[in-house]
RNA sequence: GGCCUCGUGGCGGAGUGGUUACGCAGAGGACUGCAAAUCCUUGCACCCGAGUUCGAUUCUCGGCGAGGCCUCCA
């Protein structure tokens, strides 16, 4: 077996780059937070998911394929999902047509397939696992990890109690809670904004467990009718698919505290282990040209609106374009997302080989070293720039470029054309060469701009031998 | 108020205690009947101030500026 080449990671647990140890080369395992499917997907939603994109076709790369177990979750069980419902149904369940699970059924399942269909557009590959929240709520048939079981161990190993309706985790019960988002409980009480609710016991403690009312949404448990807190989903789905422990967990930044931090104190204490996930990544944030990303800014976009309709710089953007502006930038860094950098990422593209095929090539070390250098896309992208000017000028290494691309998930694809169009595509090539020996020019051009008008570009070279004219084109994408 | 990031040419962005990548755009040129594509050449920067140092864009401190979390927002 070939040495493995090593990966670098940053880890957000120690704040500095670490060399990436997996618990089991034979099984890296990683998870990364998934949307809550209450709305359509924003641009900022994005990022994670292209980012450990990125991650799962690099590990799959070093550790091989079927060594590689990524689970993105689902979270279909939240407030603002029911609320949602309730906007879009509240007629209907008022009627009586519809029950408010199966309204909410309808709103998670139309989001949910509304985000794959986006995040394919930006060419990410499905993860290993994908559970849902609402499957994992009470014990499950198969033995895997639940919601209800872990808020019952809590409670049993004295790290969480009941009151006033709920069940929550007690912070004090952890010594070193606060680990990941470097946060002492203490000191944070001189902000004093954290809402201080009589039933807790600290005010840092949060919510495993809530009681629902008769018409909320509800699972039964051993505390009576309710729903899970915000945070259990993560710990269980991430046991249930990658054990007690686990390589690596990613998310937004924002998602350190208290989403993360809580996710720890839960998972750990729950298990009895010292260690959830060894490494812990964070993407940084997006903000559209210039300023933070809000519906009042009036600078929101969807994934959605971004591809298929004309809002962003008045113009739809292909899923490529968005994907490779993306990788611009270092996932650990803010990016300033804009119409020029988009610009900037449809020219590259224009510029790169379409048609090679990743399996006949290799992966180039220009592009790959500095991917395991913590993911450092930008240097990638422009190895793979100057990749793509060697193969389009020496067509062996076209599927070396394919191969390096495909790491990335930037390949170009080559434009779809029918038989019909090329072969009428080849005519008027003829005709206009022969109109060219014959000094028409003008209509010798109209026949170029005409194709160009559809969108095929014509170009004009010299036979080596000869110094013929030969005429070459290609589908501008 | 507390805790974190970050600040490099028109733009995107590496990197380094000393000789300052690279890409895009711009300018000039080659090629072309003209274009496109391609190739060659080229201008332009390290937020401010103090300190450490023979020397700082790179280290330290202080400003200023941008952003994030502390409010179930990636």
């Amino acid at each position: 077996m070939a040495e493995k080449p090593v990966l670098t990671l940053y880890n957000t647990l120690t704040r500095s780059k670490e060399p990436f140890a997996p618990i089991d080369p034979d099984n890296v395992r990683m998870y990364v937070c998934g949307p809550t499917v209450y709305d359509f997907a924003h641009i900022g939603n994005a990022r994670p998911v292209i980012v450990f994109d990125v991650l799962f076709r690099l590990l799959r790369h070093v550790y091989g394929e079927d060594h590689v177990t990524y689970a993105r979750n689902i979270t279909d069980v939240d407030d603002k999902i029911n609320a949602r419902a309730l906007r879009d149904f509240g007629k209907e369940i008022e009627d009586g047509r519809l029950s408010l699970n199966e309204a909410i059924r309808r709103v998670t399942e139309k989001t949910a397939n509304q985000f794959h269909a986006d995040i394919a557009a930006l060419g990410a590959m499905q993860p290993t696992h994908e559970p849902r929240a609402t499957e994992f709520v009470q014990p499950r048939g198969d033995g895997k990890v639940d919601m209800i079981t872990l808020i019952e161990r809590l409670i049993e190993r004295g790290h969480a109690y009941q009151a006033g309706g709920e069940v929550l985790f007690d912070t004090q019960s952890m010594a070193d809670y606060g680990q990941l988002s470097k946060r002492n409980l203490d000191e944070q009480q001189a902000g004093a904004r954290v809402a201080v609710d009589a039933h807790k016991r600290n005010p840092g403690d949060f919510v495993l467990w809530k009681l629902s009312s008769p018409e909320e949404p509800g699972w039964e448990s051993p505390w009576g009718r309710g729903r899970p807190g915000w945070h259990i989903e993560c710990s269980a789905m991430s046991a249930a698919y990658l054990g007690e422990t686990f390589d690596i967990h990613g998310g937004g930044l924002d998602l350190i505290f208290p989403h993360h931090e809580n996710e720890i104190a839960q998972s750990r204490c729950a298990h009895g282990t010292p260690v959830m996930s060894n490494v812990w990544m964070h993407n940084g944030f997006l903000q559209v040209e210039g300023r933070k990303m809000s519906k009042s800014e009036g600078n929101f976009f969807t994934i959605s609106e971004l591809l298929h309709e004309e809002k962003f710089g008045g113009r739809k953007w292909p899923g490529e374009v968005l994907r490779l502006a993306m990788l611009m930038t270092h996932y650990r860094e803010p990016i300033d997302f804009s119409v020029k950098r988009l610009e900037e990422a449809e020219r590259l593209l224009a510029k790169w080989p379409a048609g090679g095929n990743p399996a006949e090539g290799r992966v180039d070390e220009s592009v790959r070293a500095p991917l395991l250098d913590d993911l450092n896309t930008v240097a990638a992208v422009q190895a793979l720039h100057a990749l793509a000017q060697c193969a389009n000028a020496d067509p062996l290494m076209l599927p070396v470029f394919a191969a390096s691309a495909e790491l990335l998930g930037v390949l170009p694809k080559k434009a779809e054309v029918s038989k019909a169009l090329e072969d009428s595509i080849e005519t008027l090539i003829q005709l206009r060469l022969e109109m060219l020996k014959a000094k028409n020019f003008a209509e010798a051009d109209k026949i170029r701009d005409d194709l160009a008008e559809k969108g095929i570009q014509l170009k004009d070279g010299k036979d080596p031998g000869t110094g013929e004219r030969v005429t070459t084109w290609e589908v501008r994408r």
